[in-house]
DNA sequence: AATTCATTATCAC
DNA sequence: CTAACGGTGATAATGAATT
């Protein structure tokens, strides 16, 4: 048995709390407008913003243009950070056993401590009213027999929800939604799913009349899981104390640039924020990866492996440039973003 | 033949 | 009218290189 926890809108919802004049009115968190010239793109907005249509992962030029007088304000990624931590520290309290998934969402392993679906949701509101009390902030929870039924639970009814599916509800509970709704189905597969069956518009029912080997054949070993999602089975675990497999950084330039000087500059500073954060994680790196992504929006990595070691700036930027020099000679046209990611060592 | 490395694609938040 | 588009990290597929 496992909950879902999903803080709403948690960016603005804690912009909200900190500065109070902000509700009631659209607010958007997320890259600086610009007058609708920024790059960035939305990174959460409170409900009053999707009244104007605009969404998380929206860029923020658009945003703008639908509601140019909501509030932008930028990301204080050390704020949610805090908050994220309190919340943490409150799941605690209920149970050990949660896997932490991003700043603002968590799977609890409720079996041990909840014989049965009425004290689950119990459990749930709960918490609800804990995080409510003392951090004055709303969430939606769900709760069902995996990982998925207990996500799509907690969707479903946000902000503010509380949806508990009994295992023997599981099926009719998935089988009229929309494929999308499946986590892990993304836009290609969607895609690739109604081609499969000439058809838009998907509902997991669709889904279900495709053949295991039919999936098998057109998505490999991805097939089995798609299979196996569409009918409410999924056996991935709650995982507590996940340890980083890499760290990196990436920038955007506010402009495409053949720029040599600043390409370099920025190329500097990322390599020092990521030798820093490694250093500071104290772990061994096998392998630098540089990204470049061209003016045409193509992505395009480099990279080199190595002993296990404590790495330092000095040893990441020599690594680094030659990977950088590569990717530029074989571009040779505008840069849109670098970026540099470093692969730890397995053990450790 | 099996494993590791390098690269790209896809997905999520 | 349409396109517009971050940063961070995970995982899988695929093919090449190495053991």
């Amino acid at each position: 048995m496992i909950l879902h926890i999903d803080m709403d809108y948690f960016f603005a919802q804690v912009e909200e709390r900190e500065n109070p004049r902000f509700s009631g009115k659209p607010l958007v968190v997320g890259a600086e407008p610009k007058e609708g010239r920024g790059r960035g793109v939305v990174s959460t907005c409170n409900y009053e913003a999707r009244k104007y249509k605009i969404r998380s992962g929206m860029p923020i030029s658009r945003a703008y243009k639908n509601c140019p007088d909501a509030t932008f304000l930028p990301v204080n990624m050390k704020l949610y950070e805090g908050v994220s931590e309190n919340i943490s520290r409150i799941i605690e309290s209920v149970t050990k056993n949660y896997e932490k998934v991003s700043l603002d969402e968590a799977y609890l392993d409720i079996k041990e401590i909840a014989k049965n679906y009425s004290t689950a949701e119990r459990i749930g509101s709960d918490l609800k009213k804990l995080i409510l009390e003392r951090e004055s902030l709303t969430c939606s929870v769900g709760v069902g027999e995996n990982k998925m039924i207990a996500k799509i639970a907690s969707e479903s009814e946000k902000p503010d929800g509380l949806v508990i599916v009994k295992p023997c509800d599981s099926s009719r509970f998935i089988v009229s939604r929309s494929i999308r709704e499946i986590p892990g189905i993304g836009p290609k597969t969607e895609k690739r799913l109604q081609e499969i069956l000439s058809k838009g518009n998907l509902t997991v029912k669709d889904v279900r009349s495709i053949s295991k080997e039919q999936l098998n054949s057109v998505f490999g070993k991805r097939g089995e899981d798609i299979y196996n999602r569409v009918r409410g089975v999924d056996d991935s675990q709650v995982v507590s104390e996940k340890k980083a497999k890499s760290i990196g950084r990436e920038e955007t330039f506010d402009k495409d640039t053949l720029d040599p000087e600043k390409i370099i500059n920025t190329f500097r500073k990322i390599v020092a924020e990521v030798a820093e954060a490694a250093i500071e994680e104290d772990r061994k790196v096998k392998s630098i990866v540089v990204v470049c992504r061209s003016m045409e929006y193509e992505t395009h990595t480099r990279q080199v492996s190595f002993g296990p070691q404590v790495i330092d700036f000095d040893f990441l930027y020599k690594k680094g440039v030659r990977l950088l020099l590569h990717l530029l000679t074989e571009n040779s046209g505008p840069i849109r973003l670098i970026g540099v990611r470093v692969l730890f060592a397995v053990d450790d």
